[in-house]
DNA sequence: CCAGAGGTAAGTAGTGATCA
DNA sequence: TGATCACTACTTACCTCTGG
């Protein structure tokens, strides 16, 4: 860009780019900030001129951001922000008082392990506060976050880009899981019964090979994957009515015992456990409200 | 009075459906 | 397969309004 004088910009073309980059269209946009479409197709054209960049260039889904235009994005969102909160009047954040809605991406795992405290704990420090829960998984969550369809990701998400944000909640471990009266199942489970059993295996990407077949595989042993679901609440319900054994996280079994007569062993191979974090973007560092959510899941994980 | 923002209306371009 | 049409969405010309 070229040498520009603070003085002469228009800092509401700032406010046009954010709704541009949120909506990708120019029309969507423009309702969202409450101007006309043309009145944006100018805002955009004085922001070419600004950035001396097209910014964004029309395609058959709408408008599409130049990498000029994505790399300024995040610090426009995050000067936004922070004028946002200085207009409000001051940097502060009231759990009790707030109506925000939070839009987070979970799997279902995630959203069975984390939700039902989380809700609990929302009715009683915040009960005004919303949540949207949006279906996510370990392929797919970083680029959600990335394009801004969810503030907030929990699960199992290896090598963020460092303008995303992550901490870990807790590690986990696996289990071995089958019906009570399993006919093939003693305790203890050896690893040459544990091969010869048929297994169900959870992969969000519907790959039978997974994690476990990952670290098998290590030792030159293969299991056979006789059923493969997306969904892990599927597992404790299928191990429940048919022979299969599944070897998941030890969190998705353990309200169990309660609801199902499952039968528990150890995996009979050491299965390293894996990181379950909390992931957001950089532009919400500063956002105190979500500092908030981000202390409550942290706490919610770890009781 | 002038510059600039935003509005209206017309023009333009891309896409998908339909039909010969 | 190419022509035509309808539709959608962005751009542009020109106008009004407002603030300095």
């Amino acid at each position: 860009m070229k040498a520009v004088h603070i003085a002469s910009v228009d800092l509401n073309l700032l406010v046009v780019f954010d709704a541009l980059v949120a909506e990708g269209h120019a029309t969507r946009a423009a309702e969202r900030i409450g101007l006309t479409q043309p009145a944006v197709s100018h805002a955009l054209n004085r922001l070419r001129a600004l950035f001396g960049d097209p910014l964004f260039v029309r395609s058959p889904r709408g408008m599409v951001a130049t990498p000029v235009a994505l790399d300024a994005a995040p610090a426009i969102r995050s000067i936004l922000e922070q004028v946002e909160v200085v207009l409000r009047g001051g940097q502060v954040f009231e759990p009790e008082k707030s109506t925000r809605q939070f839009v987070l991406g979970l799997s279902d795992y995630a959203a069975f392990v984390l939700l039902p405290r989380l809700t609990a704990r929302l009715e009683r420090e915040a009960p005004n506060i919303s949540l949207v829960i949006r279906n996510t998984s370990h392929g797919v969550g970083l680029a959600m976050l990335e394009e801004g369809t969810v503030e907030l990701i929990a699960g199992n998400f290896p090598g963020p880009p460092s303008h995303l944000r992550e901490e870990l909640l807790y590690e986990e471990d696996f289990v071995c899981a089958g019906r009570g009266d399993h006919p093939a199942l003693a305790d203890p489970l050896d690893l040459d019964r544990y091969l010869s059993l048929r297994h169900l295996q959870v992969s969000t990407r519907g790959n039978p090979h997974g994690y476990v077949d990952a670290v098998l595989a290590e030792r030159g042993l293969k299991r056979k994957v006789a059923v493969t679901v997306s969904h892990f609440l599927m597992a404790p319900f299928l191990v429940d009515s048919s022979d299969l054994v599944a070897t998941e996280p030890r969190r998705l079994f353990e309200p169990m015992p309660s609801r199902l007569p499952l039968r528990f062993f150890p995996p009979p191979i050491d299965i390293p456990p894996f990181r379950v974090v909390q992931a957001w973007h950089a532009r919400h560092d500063a956002d105190l409200g979500h500092q908030w959510l981000r202390r409550v899941v942290r706490e919610i994980s770890q009781a």
